[in-house]
DNA sequence: AACACTTCAGGACATATGTCCTTTCCAAGA
DNA sequence: TCTTGGAAAGGACATATGTCCTGAAGTGTT
């Protein structure tokens, strides 16, 4: 983690996102601009937390571990997300961990600010109750899903959703993802997901050369996971 | 439902559960009581949303309906609890249905008059701020449960936290569990429940008398479910 | 009592998924 | 160039879970 003293980066930031008015001007004071570098924890499952973070730019994953050490990633964002609420808000420790996937820029403020200027600024308010009920619904959804859906269901779904995100940017079809990471996501084995994708070449869904998975029939995966998709 | 005219009965829930901050002067005369009894619907997945209800009496059950018919049960709740608030700030039709699993009383406001009056009460956004993050946190632990444990282990933090809930009343260990809605909420069949209470009489931690079940060994229940209750 | 009807318990089998291991391959570093 | 470590792919097997079906037992109705 390093600090940007840079206010005028954060307040760009603020402009761009349009959330000027959910810091007022006692709180606006302290905040500070970070930068996470790929692979860096943002926060760490089970530790005191301090800072609530804005995540303005780059991509974090949230995961937990369980007793036993097994890992289930509960889900991958993107801006604009808010880490570090349900802590405040509730006053307890860290959740689940927040790692970095790329490099990352995050607004951070300390609670002790918030408390003191900001419990009853409504604009903060009502951001926090906007983003936390996004995420609240995302949730209901990915946990019915992941219940009630085998795990090709699951993974055809976080196939499209991924390559949709990806695609955005460059090599259309061509996807670099993680299958390690899949699994956690998707709440199965290594093992196992590596069957269901043998399977879905088998199928010609996809292909796989070295690591990466390439998407051939859309169609056929999106008719595979229904309308259910991780949104 | 039915509605109750009983003005002085909402005071007295808001005062027993001190939340007679959180509506102001201008919604108050807006809110109302209302009975449901047994089985009846509270809202139904799908539909469009007008009310917020605070659940003050009486217990009920969430769940949701896949494409397929299956049904998975989210939780129970009992008060203090908030139904439509996701659906109110985010304003999206109903997410899940609700069933009153014993009568309730409930006290409602349609979203209008919160909107209009409520939107900058910081009270009232601090309370369902509040509510969301408990919610979301119950619902982060109990969706890495179910991806991480075996249906074994859910079903004996299952019993837990049934039987302690319960057990405040009267029958200090009977319980009256339905095995349909247990394997609903655990997200597994009926059959392979029924398997695996065979399995814990088997082991003598449990025993079934018709349609009941007796915990016989908390201790060995808790061995089982590790720290991990469905809290 | 006799009947139809539902719920409950469990058998038999198929499928989904997990665990453990082995082999291959490739890339980073000595 | 030669290790060496780790990712990738998949074989073999055990276990968890789902589906379908059947028979027993309870419940209400006539």
């Amino acid at each position: 983690m390093r600090e940007i003293n840079d206010f005028k980066q954060v307040k760009s930031y603020l402009s761009a996102y349009q959330i000027e008015s959910i810091f007022n001007e006692q709180i606006l004071p302290h905040l500070s601009l970070y930068t996470f570098e790929q692979g860096e924890f943002i926060c760490s499952q089970g530790q005191a937390s301090q800072y609530l973070y804005v995540l303005v730019k780059g991509k974090i994953k949230v995961y937990t571990t369980s007793a036993e050490g097994r890992t289930l990633i509960l889900s991958f964002k993107t801006p604009l997300e808010v880490i570090g609420d349900i802590e405040y808000v509730q006053d307890i420790n860290i959740i689940n961990t927040v790692e970095a996937v790329s490099s990352v820029q995050m607004i951070g403020v300390q609670y002790h600010w918030l408390r003191k200027y900001g419990r009853d600024h409504a604009p903060l308010l009502q951001f926090l109750l906007d983003i936390i009920t996004q995420k609240f619904h995302l949730k209901t959804n990915s946990m019915s899903f992941n219940l009630l859906y085998p795990v090709e269901v699951r993974f055809a779904s976080y196939l499209l959703s991924v390559s949709f995100n990806e695609s955005d940017s460059l090599n259309k079809e061509q996807l670099r993802i993680s299958i390690k990471d899949a699994a956690n996501f998707i709440g199965t084995s290594y093992r196992h997901l590596n069957r269901v994708i043998g399977q879905f070449c088998t199928e010609g869904l996809i292909e796989r050369n070295k690591g990466f998975i390439l998407v051939k029939d859309r169609e056929g995966l999106r008719a595979l996971a229904g309308d259910n998709i991780y949104e």
